[in-house]
RNA sequence: GCCCGGGUGGCGGAAUUGGUAGACGCAAGGGACUUAAAAUCCCUCGGGACUUAAAUCCUGUGCCGGUUCGACUCCGGCCCCGGGCACCA
């Protein structure tokens, strides 16, 4: 018998496996289906080409394999691809420090990636293998950002943005993580800059409701996602102003609190601002303010508490009361939110709150709580919740919930608000698609024909990392002519943001070479939506939201028949190692290559999906490792074998059950076989791989726990099956050597037989008063009575019976048997 | 502060319509085989009491209460850990 060398078996059906791998076209079959199964779209989120794979990778890969491999073996037609999401900044950086091109850089960046990623034995189909950097692809990504311009969903705007200064470009608002960058952790600043956005606002609400859709999604990614959009409603209400013909137009989800407003507070950045104080002796003083907080960064601000605000001077009326309230400006009211003012209500506001005992501003009470009577005297906090009208005109002894809808119809017009913002896309970097735009003195912007596109990056190009856009000092990219007017015209020199490019990847993969359009709209019909989709919850928002945006775009647009592209989302937990995340500072990396070399592919899948569930961290460990190695050395050993002599040596001290007739064993195995099916079965689908592990492990300990008679009769090869997905390469070795010719994942998936797996004996629990007191073998059929009989005969039962009346019995079938006494 | 997760042996983790807590794996201890080691195979393995041993009993799923014949599981209160959002009016 040869010994199981992993590195040999896994080298030759890796080679194998390479025809039928890329053939999507020609799906594999199970030879006992023979007519094409229902589609199985399996996707993994694609890998940015960083140079190396780590363990995330291997887990995430493999949870889709397995999802892959088991559902071609019950008969589905799976699409199962891969690519790279290939644009970026390190790879700019990397071009930056090492004096390559970041073209250069990528491509042997994928070159090697892929050598380790097909070394994990993943049955990718590479014949649909998607590059988001070649112009091929970047093309379509520009195609579809002409056609959000056409529809007015893309647009130019100066305004306030995010800038991080050590990306040197601007960011997203998703991509800003508590103040930092979310790439690079720098503290991100604000600047003033005009720039491109897609109006993802306009799906704000379409967005926020279908995430009912997402029945396969984890409620704590829909939770995230609907706190980021952020839907409120209330009212926007006017005040009239003291000494200006304009007015001030607040907004506030609280109109029960209208007659407790004692003082406004305008954003810094509110133009109104100006027209207030200019020319006033406030003006000085407020402008100061303002340029003080307008420097601060989001962090100092936050540290400012809402008490940084100064008075205007202005005065503006309340609706409702008829009242001079003074109007203030605070960096605690945000311009970009609302209609960037407030009127403020001390008593139920905490931040109102905190500003009024700041700057000595008055207090109110017009909601009291139904138990306790509230003053501006007794007040320490706003008091936020409901309660009943005072100080409230005709509202007073109303409930304020009732209140809350009559002021609002009465002074006010009903507004939904949303947190989310549009989406900025343009960077100021080179290793992106360019942003087809064409700026022309005559004609103004002119988006770049279709039949002109790709807008080619040009490899010639300086990276100095100082900042600005790249392609703005090659000249012969800049310089074009107007495709309107023919007159000399200006490129863009920005490039998209590159979750562009991620956000209709999976739209690609079902159509992967067509050079007539970004894919045809019934070859992705035939596969969306991606049945199963498998990622890392750090895209929760990011990714998964302007995807969702991208497909719900390009259904209106009726180039896809879906709404929504991920039906299921399985998100994996990460791997740690030593309690933290594996990091090269902290020295704690474990390389996949080096797994893969010493125990290959099959022991590395096998111990990512054992070691734990796999939606949580994963603790890496060597010595788990060797687990799942010495595992699969048994299974080698049970195909390969005769029995080692050690295991036939058990004389004296074995089990009950052994040096039985060969059919008793035989009956016994098959059993727990079908047991074995059913429950692996069961657990695959639903993704407990851990278990599915463990319940293999125990058939493989059964079968060893049976004498050799009963494993010379022994027909494994159901076991393989069931082991294939984890453990591809072994599995088909071993199928090979039982002699059959075709390969394993073209078998069909193992059924049960319900009449094999059923006991004919039952174990019973006997109970008194809920403590288990004994156990009984019960023949199966038994009926309640006789179970009920049996269980008071029991011995050691009676002794915890003894002078105690019985009240009743409980019977649970197939569980046990409770005495419970009074 | 708000919103989500989660606390089970020495460790990773099982036990999803309330029904034998600790499957499976790791580590540890003991034994078989071996000149020896490795590998392999077998046994033990939450804590405690009692005992030569077997048996038996008590106790135990973050803490405190509750519901129930019966609670890791359901309810109320609290503590701790992880993640997300963070002046959104």
């Amino acid at each position: 018998m040869a010994q199981y060398n992993h590195q040999e078996i896994e080298a030759k059906w890796q080679k194998c496996w390479e025809p039928i791998n890329s053939s999507t076209q020609q799906p594999i079959q199970p030879k006992a289906q023979k007519p094409l199964g229902p589609k199985f779209y399996d996707l993994v989120m694609f890998p940015y080409p960083s140079g190396n794979i780590h363990m995330g990778h291997v887990r995430n890969y493999t949870i889709g394999d397995v999802i892959a491999r088991f559902k071609r073996m019950k008969g589905f037609n799976v699409l199962h691809p891969i690519g790279w999401d290939a644009f970026g900044l390190p790879a700019e950086n990397a071009a930056i420090k090492n004096q390559t091109h970041p073209a250069d850089w990528t491509e042997k960046c994928i070159k090697h990636m892929t050598g380790q990623i097909k070394r994990l034995g993943i049955s990718y189909d590479w014949g649909r293998e998607v590059t988001t950097c070649t112009e091929d692809y970047y093309k379509w990504t520009q195609w579809i950002f002409l056609k959000f311009y056409e529809q007015g969903l893309a647009y130019r705007k100066k305004s306030q943005v995010n800038w991080c200064p050590g990306c040197q470009t601007v960011l997203a608002n998703e991509q800003v993580k508590e103040g930092l960058c979310w790439r690079c952790d720098s503290q991100v600043e604000e600047k003033d800059l005009e720039q491109w956005f897609l109006k993802i606002t306009a799906y704000a609400e379409r967005l926020l409701t279908d995430i009912e859709k997402l029945s396969g999604w984890p409620e704590p990614v829909k939770i995230m996602q609907r706190n980021w959009i952020g839907k409120s409603k209330g009212v926007e209400i006017n005040f009239r102003l003291t000494n200006h013909n304009s007015q001030l137009t607040i907004y506030t989800t609280r109109p029960d609190t209208l007659f407790g407003v004692t003082y406004m507070v305008l954003a810094p950045e509110n133009p109104l601002v100006d027209e207030l104080v200019n020319g006033t002796k406030f003006e000085a003083e407020v402008k100061k303010i303002r340029e003080k907080i307008k420097s601060e960064t989001t962090s100092q601000r936050e540290e400012s508490q809402g008490k940084e605000g100064v008075f205007t001077g202005a005065y503006a009326i309340n609706p409702a009361t008829n009242e001079k309230v003074p109007i203030w400006i605070s960096d605690y009211v945000l311009m970009g939110y609302g209609t960037g003012a407030v009127m403020a209500v001390p008593a139920h506001d905490q931040r109102d709150f905190e500003f009024a005992k700041a700057h000595n501003l008055p207090i109110k009470v017009v909601i009291t709580p139904h138990t306790s009577q509230l003053t501006p005297d007794t007040i320490t906090e706003a008091y936020v919740d409901e309660g009943t009208m005072i100080n409230s005109g005709k509202f007073n002894g109303l409930p304020s919930n009732e209140a809350l809808q009559k002021i609002g119809d009465k002074f006010g017009t009903w507004k939904t608000n949303f947190k989310l913002r549009d989406w900025l896309v343009s960077r100021q970097r080179y290793w992106g698609a360019p942003i087809p735009i064409i700026y022309c003195n005559k004609c103004g912007l002119v988006p770049v024909p279709a039949k002109d596109l790709p807008v080619k990056l040009p490899k010639d190009v300086k990276f100095t990392g100082k900042g600005g856009s790249p392609l703005a000092g090659n000249k012969e990219f800049v310089e074009t002519k107007c495709p309107k007017c023919g007159a000399p015209a200006r490129r863009e020199t920005d490039t998209l943001d590159t979750f562009n490019c991620s956000s209709w990847y999976y739209l690609r993969y079902c159509d992967p070479k067509n050079d007539q359009q970004p894919f045809a709209k019934e070859k992705a019909d035939q596969f969306m939506p991606v049945d199963q989709y498998i990622g890392g919850i750090e895209h929760a928002i990011l990714h998964l939201l302007y995807s969702r945006f991208f497909t719900k775009f390009l259904f209106d647009q009726k180039l896809i028949s879906v709404d929504e592209p991920f039906k299921n989302l399985l998100t994996q937990g990460m791997v740690i190692k030593d309690g933290a995340k594996m990091s090269k500072s902290k020295g704690n990396v474990v390389d996949p290559d080096d797994i893969v070399n010493k125990y290959g592919a099959d022991t590395a899948r096998l111990f990512i999906l054992f070691a734990a569930p796999v939606e949580k961290e994963l603790e890496w460990s060597d010595k788990g490792v060797e687990g799942c190695y010495r595992f699969l050395n048994r299974v080698w050993r049970l195909a390969t074998g005769p029995l080692e002599p050690a295991n036939k040596l058990r004389g004296s001290n074995e089990r009950g059950n052994r040096n039985v007739q060969s059919q008793v064993f035989e009956q016994a195995i098959t059993k727990k076989l079908h047991q074995t099916i059913k429950a692996v079965t069961e657990d695959i689908e639903k993704f407990f791989f851990n278990t599915a592990i463990a319940k293999l492990m125990e058939f493989v300990n059964f079968l060893y726990s049976c004498s050799d008679i009963g494993h010379r009769t022994l027909d494994i090869g159901p076991l393989l099956k069931l082991l294939s997905p984890f453990a591809p390469h072994l599995s088909e070795e071993l199928w090979h050597q039982l002699g059959n010719q075709t390969s394993i994942y073209q078998e069909a998936w193992p059924t049960y037989d319900p009449l094999l797996i059923k006991e004919d004996e039952l174990n019973i629990v006997v109970q008194v008063n809920g403590r288990v007191r004994d156990n009984l073998t019960i023949p199966a059929e038994a009926d309640q009575e006789t179970i009920k009989a049996k269980a008071l005969a029991s011995e050691k039962a009676q002794k915890f019976l003894a002078r105690q009346t019985i009240i009743k019995i409980i019977v649970v079938p197939n569980k046990l048997v409770n005495i419970v006494t009074g």
